[in-house]
DNA sequence: TCCGCCTCTCGAATCGATTCGAGGTCGATG
DNA sequence: CATCGACCTCGAATCGATTCGAGAGGCGGA
């Protein structure tokens, strides 16, 4: 027992010439224990260089991780550069404190396109772990993708408490998000009050192949994503007819790509382009000032998120959404919904954006 | 036993009308089991609603949890907001990718600073997780910390496989790093090639409480930063004299408040600038351009990391550095470490920046 | 027909800690 | 002096799955 393996709390209560129960309850500090019998315990672990009760044994007995998961739709780079997603993380971080939960990073690429993986030896490791089978207490899926349901529905099979961020999930799984069509519904008409009468839009990506190109009704009808749809369509309120173009992520490349292709032809280039991201916002910037269009004075541009782009040199009209207590929120969510009493309150929130004016819109110039 | 409980394998193995033992061999799919007996199994799991088995009782009896620690010295949002520590955890991701591990995010900042979370109901709650009691295989550090010790020792005593990222962890920890002092000598030698004889350095935080301000003898001397020290180490190579200014953080902002010290007084300024990443780097070109100082006319700016800083104007002057590189080798030691026949090679590497040389470094303009 | 072997299934032990009720000791009180 | 608590400590059951050796059938060959 007490050979070369790591001691377990039985050889610490042995040595302690206590029972385990005891050596548990003194490690666990809340039961009814002598203190010179915890001082005995706790200087028997210390000869033995016990590290403390095995956490997943604890788990095991306890049916708790002390674990959150975090659901991306993207592999971990991709969804990292997007400042809203680490925002988000940051307040969900914040949300779970009175937790003391760790988190825990997963996509949702699903378990099925990689069951089990070989290793060099011919031996079958462990299945990868994934939404289906990870030991958390409770998950929060942010941004909604296709497999959204099937990630959902293994939640609900296993009874893991979840909470969605932008992504209607199902009505017994909280939400958490913003008035994506009615912020961008005002941003626009900001727009057409100016006097724009043809603004162009890039959307974020709208079906699972991330396709970049022009937006088409075919790749409207088909979108899986309610964040770009509903964006699209806030947009589509005030200017019914915009075109537009579909970037295959949010990023300033991408923004940067579409605002090429948007603004290269001096007499079909619109007066004004929405882009459903800041990131998008940023490239559109990047390729007006590339090809020598004026901002705002020749087109105007509109983003959304409100985050600061490290660099940029316009202060960018845009929806300001708070991230970071979306995150938060959603944190605080998870909380109730683990808390012994139970949260009988789904809690679904609906936080507004806050159209902020800086100086890359102006009224159109007359042709 | 099959009330509204969740239902384990014994329920499902009674259902089927096997043993739990035959149920589990049906489920991890390895053993000896007829193909009748295991569809009779799946087919009673699924008129079970079962969702698989409990992870925590699997990782209990195995001894495995499928989940990699990573340390973090910082809360997420700061570590974050670093390109680079983004593309370490990316690379890291596809390092250990043959595990089918998960990603757990952890912070060093000490289970002890905050042992028990009291919660509103004035119950006592799971004390938070942390690297001290995170069901974790194995462990990366990223990034030295002033609790480097004793983060290491909790690790060392619960003997958990442990790969450090950029900082000297022990003998028995396998480093990944890179030629901090020497690539910096070299970025250093490119501008004393160039003529620069009076440079001034920014560096990374070089005490726990990231002091920002003057460069002095003390805080050199305190320095708990191995990467900021030998990287100032090799610009002293170079330039012994140099004087600069300490950041609080490697962010652009930091740089911008760095920069506009070092280049306020045009008697005072120097002629080059080596920043210790290309945040600070980017800031000090801000800085720059605030000041209407002339890059590379007036002053030449060095950079490290070689991310691509969005929206920069420039063409930096850096030292690459194999960030995706380094995550991917800490990975791949974890998973070294954790075969079977066991990682006798601690497996340290140091990888090689290379000088790039951009826009923002010329001959210093005579005066 | 009988034997041996091979394939599939089962029992029981185990992973390490937690929890709860039972029991034991000791001091104080009537 | 006997009894009642109060306060500790202990035993045993439990969390849910995995694993390994043993045993039971079935089948082909002699």
């Amino acid at each position: 027992m007490s050979e070369s393996a790591r001691p377990t709390l039985s050889d610490v209560a042995a040595r302690a010439g206590v029972s385990a129960s005891t050596a548990s309850l003194a490690f666990s500090g809340s039961g009814p224990v002598s203190d010179a019998t915890k001082q005995r315990v706790l200087a028997a672990a210390a000869e033995l260089g016990y590290a403390g009760p095995d956490p997943r044994a604890r788990s095991l007995r306890r049916g708790r991780s002390g674990i959150v998961g975090v659901v991306l739709e993207q592999r971990v780079r991709t969804a990292f550069l997007d400042p809203v997603k680490i925002q988000m993380l940051d307040g969900i971080t914040e949300g779970i404190a009175p937790l003391g939960a760790g988190l825990l990073l997963l996509t949702d690429v699903g378990a099925a396109d990689l069951p089990v993986v070989d290793t060099a030896d011919g031996i079958v490791a462990t299945p990868a772990l994934s939404v289906e089978n990870a030991p958390v207490d409770a998950v929060v899926l942010v941004g909604c993708s296709p497999r959204l349901g099937q990630t959902v529905a293994a939640l609900r099979r296993r009874g893991i408490p979840t909470v969605a961020i932008e992504g209607a999930a199902g009505s017994d799984i909280p939400e958490i998000s913003i008035d994506n069509r009615d912020a961008t519904r005002r941003g626009a008409q900001h727009l057409r009050d100016l006097g724009h009468a043809d603004a162009a839009i890039v959307t974020l990506p709208l079906d699972p192949a991330r396709t970049r190109g022009p937006l088409t009704a075919a790749l409207e009808a088909g979108s899986t994503s309610d964040t770009a749809s509903e964006r699209l369509r806030g947009a589509r309120e005030v200017f019914p007819n915009a075109t537009g173009r579909s970037a295959a992520a949010s990023s300033i490349e991408e923004g940067l790509e579409a605002g090429r292709v948007l603004l290269a032809d001096p007499a079909t280039r619109p007066t004004a382009i929405i882009a459903q991201s800041d990131l998008l916002a940023a490239g559109v910037l990047q390729a007006a000032e590339e090809l020598g269009v004026a901002v705002p004075g020749e087109v105007s541009v509109v983003g959304f998120d409100g985050i600061r782009v490290d660099g940029l040199q316009h202060d960018l009209t845009t929806l300001v959404q708070p991230s970071v207590a979306k995150g938060r929120a959603a944190g605080e969510a998870v909380v109730r919904m683990l808390a012994e009493d139970g949260g009988d309150a789904p809690a679904s929130r609906c936080f507004t954006s806050v159209l902020h004016i800086g100086d890359t819109t102006a009224p159109p110039r007359a042709r």
